[in-house]
DNA sequence: CTAGGGTTAG
């Protein structure tokens, strides 16, 4: 295009110089001066008008940008650009492609705008579409775009391809490229392509030092950081916040005080870092001694207090703010959401101006936490643009309170589902005890080609622990070995529980000594294992080797152990290890403990010494100790400690069909056939029937539900014949789970 | 007056 300079004579001049102002008053956000000059300007051109309308987009002004476009009386092309752009900027791809489809004519510019929108928004798919049909494709700026949009979406595989298809690449391409590893933790895959690059940039540099502080290789950064030739204020923060970010205080404080010249951003860094540390008054010197504040300072500052407990501290300077935004809100109401005070985030919440998604979905979250889900619901309508983490917020809410049935609705209406989607699901489905759905969830979940990641996996194998589906749970093995998540702690501290609850504790014992670092968990794990398979030795075993290790044992460990020494009739052992716990160790027995050493002197026949035991304990007992005592009675033939047991255990459990069953066997035993009649009739009165829970929820009638009261036998049939047909087989490429639909349909 | 790569606060 041709520029045609007119003379500089009076008033051409003077509009190119009003238009120059217009712009540079946008660009420092003094936007009330630039809208004064463009209405004072007697003879405006397109220019100007076009100048006006770019103010208004880039800040955040779409509507009114839009209403100048509309009422300006000669529209060009670069008019019709602008317009795009700033919807493009303000999140409007609708209405830019709208406007893409209606304007006249077009240019480069125009498609490379629309390419950009698109790939801004993530939607890559149209934004490839629409490049294949630009015209000349020599100009590298739509491919840049293209190749950064693939590396935000984690496609780095097709963002390569572009880089190495473009005719034309520029420093900018590779630095897209370069950003393409970097920001997807491939730093083996940077470094090389760093090396390759004939030109770097400060930028280049800068990426590779953002690159370790991700993976949180502050060495490697640092080390790239002092070969920068020209560091500029971004290299500095970079490596000054990962610092921070890592809790290396001391070393950001180092950087921050070396650099040259500190922006704002360093300033809320350094606040965000001390308050990481729990450092507050540090945080709170930089944030009073800092030469300018943004919402930013403001909001780490709010952050920070909520991050350490402050509630009121944060409160206190969230109404001292300037101008409250939503960032700042959002942070007070995840505040008092966490410490379950949700008429205080209500509060907040209704007093935010424009709420955005983070901010509707804590409030959201914080009613589903609360259990509150029918007022989560109510908010949940009222949000005008629903995203995937609203829905994936209302489906965990009725997971955790126990509404499967909701949550499977909501799941159901989901058009787009995500990983947190499924996995909400499927551990929703275990910790109702609804393990069949889960495994159900996970197969189907293969189907879709999702990747099941370690949360899909423990959950997987917990269904399996519970169902003794071993041979599933094999295979889930399996998948994992492939998948790469054969070290994370969460999954092989399932697969340890899912071996031994299916019997096979040598299997578990291997996977806890593959596992490079174990934790407490696991051997807890192990412990309690070889306590449910009846070899309490082996269980002391480990807790000694536990001992001469120096590791910690905590309450859950002495509940393994307990429980193992009185399967094993290890009386003396039992007793011993619970003077170890109180005295050596100062844990505070909790229910569980008193229970197990009811069992063991239970078991041992010690019924008197037993029933003094729960007498004497400092806790109430409850059903668990109660039933532990009820167990021993009937294995002992004691009825009158059995009927005391049992009358306790009434008010605990009333509707419990298995207590009136044990006492009244014991009653029989003893010949006592009038005490039988009592319970039984005792039974009737209070409607005890053998009605048993339903064990999963039927999904579209593909499966048949089973109840828990049918034989043991019958149900581990059924399990074995729905998970044989269920063949889990992984390719070897890809670790996605293919795998047949459930059917049971086999009657 | 309109386009492409990097940094901070949720």
């Amino acid at each position: 295009m041709k520029r045609i300079l007119k003379p500089m004579s009076g008033n051409g001049s003077l509009v190119f110089k009003q238009n120059t102002r217009i712009t540079q008053l946008g660009k420092s956000g003094r936007i009330q001066e630039a809208i004064q000059t463009f209405k004072n300007m007697s003879n405006k051109n397109t220019v100007s008008w076009n100048s006006m309308i770019s103010v208004y987009a880039k800040n955040g002004k779409i509507n009114d940008a839009r209403h100048l476009f509309d009422e300006m009386p000669q529209k060009n092309l670069v008019s019709w650009n602008t317009m795009i752009s700033g919807y493009s900027h303000n999140d409007q791809v609708h209405e830019a492609a709208k406007l893409f489809d209606e304007m006249p004519q077009r240019d480069n510019f125009t498609w490379t705008l629309m390419i950009t929108c698109y790939t801004r928004n993530g939607e890559l798919d149209k934004a490839k579409c629409l490049f294949d049909m630009l015209p000349d494709k020599q100009d590298p700026v739509c491919w840049n775009a293209l190749i950064s949009g693939y590396a935000k979406c984690q496609r780095v595989e097709e963002a390569r391809r572009l880089f190495d298809e473009m005719p034309v690449k520029n420093l900018v391409s590779w630095n897209s490229m370069l950003a393409a590893y970097t920001q997807n933790e491939l730093m083996d895959m940077g470094l090389k392509f760093f090396v390759q690059m004939e030109d770097k940039d400060v930028v280049s540099w800068n990426l590779m030092v953002h690159g370790f502080v991700q993976v949180a290789d502050l060495e490697s950064a640092s080390l790239f950081f002092n070969r920068i030739p020209n560091p500029n204020v971004v290299s500095w923060v970079t490596l000054l916040s990962g610092y921070a970010k890592t809790g290396k205080i001391e070393e950001a404080k180092r950087i921050f005080e070396e650099m040259p010249e500190k922006n704002i951003i360093s300033w809320n860094a350094m606040i965000t870092g001390y308050m990481q540390n729990s450092q507050i008054n540090d945080a709170l010197k930089i944030f009073k001694g800092m030469p300018e504040k943004n919402s930013a300072s403001w909001t780490a500052m709010i952050n920070g207090y909520v991050r350490n407990g402050k509630l009121e501290k944060a409160r206190e300077l969230l109404e001292q703010m300037p101008s409250r935004n939503v960032t700042a809100q959002t942070s007070m109401i995840s505040g008092y959401v966490q410490n379950m005070r949700i008429d205080d985030a209500r509060q907040i919440f209704d007093q935010v101006g424009s709420r955005d998604a983070v901010c509707w979905n804590t409030m959201i979250g914080g009613y589903a936490q609360c259990g509150e889900m029918s007022e989560a619901i109510r908010l949940f309508k009222q949000m005008p643009r629903k995203n995937l983490v609203a829905w994936n917020t209302l489906i965990a809410g009725f997971a955790q309170s126990g509404q499967m049935d909701k949550a499977i609705e909501i799941f159901e209406e989901m058009k787009d589902k995500n990983l947190v989607s499924w996995n909400s699901m499927i551990s929703g489905f275990t910790q109702n005890g609804l393990f069949l759905n889960a495994l159900q969830y996970f197969v189907a979940m293969g189907k879709q080609g999702r990747k099941p990641d370690q949360s899909t996996f423990a959950c997987g194998l917990i269904a399996c622990a519970n169902l003794a589906a071993l041979p599933i749970g094999k295979k889930i093995q399996n998948l994992i070995l492939k998948s790469g998540y054969g070290q994370d702690l969460y999954v092989t501290n399932a697969l340890i529980s899912m071996y031994s609850k299916c019997g096979r504790i040598s299997k578990a014992e291997q996977v806890f000594r593959d596992t490079e670092t174990v934790d407490i968990v696991s051997w807890n794990s192990l412990i309690s294992g070889y306590a449910l398979n009846g070899y309490g030795k082996e269980a002391v075993r480990i807790f000694e080797e536990m001992e001469v290790k120096g590791i910690c044992p905590d309450q859950v460990t002495f509940v393994g152990v307990l429980s193992a020494c009185s399967h094993a009739g290890l009386i003396d052992r039992g007793i011993k290890l619970f003077k170890l716990m109180t005295e050596t160790y100062s844990i505070d027995p909790v229910e569980e403990h008193y229970a197990c050493m009811v069992d063991l002197l239970g078991r041992a026949g010690k019924l008197e010494e037993a029933y003094k035991f729960v007498n004497e304990m400092p806790v109430r007992a409850n059903a668990g100790t109660w039933g532990a005592l009820l167990g021993a009675c009937r294995m002992h033939r004691n009825a009158d400690i059995g009927k005391i047991a049992a009358e306790k255990l009434f008010k605990y459990e009333p509707h419990k069909t298995s207590n009136y069953v044990l006492l009244s066997n014991i009653h029989a035993e003893a010949g006592r056939w009038n005490e039988v009649e009592r319970v039984r009739t005792l039974m009737k009165e209070r409607k005890v029937e053998k009605q048993p829970g339903c064990s999963w929820i039927e999904v579209k009638n593909r499966i048949r539900p089973f109840f828990s009261d049918d034989s043991a036998e019958t149900r581990t049939t059924e399990v074995c014949e729905a998970l044989t047909l269920l063949t889990l087989h992984a390719r070897s490429t890809d670790f996605v789970p293919d795998i047949e639909p459930f059917q049971l349909d086999h009657g």
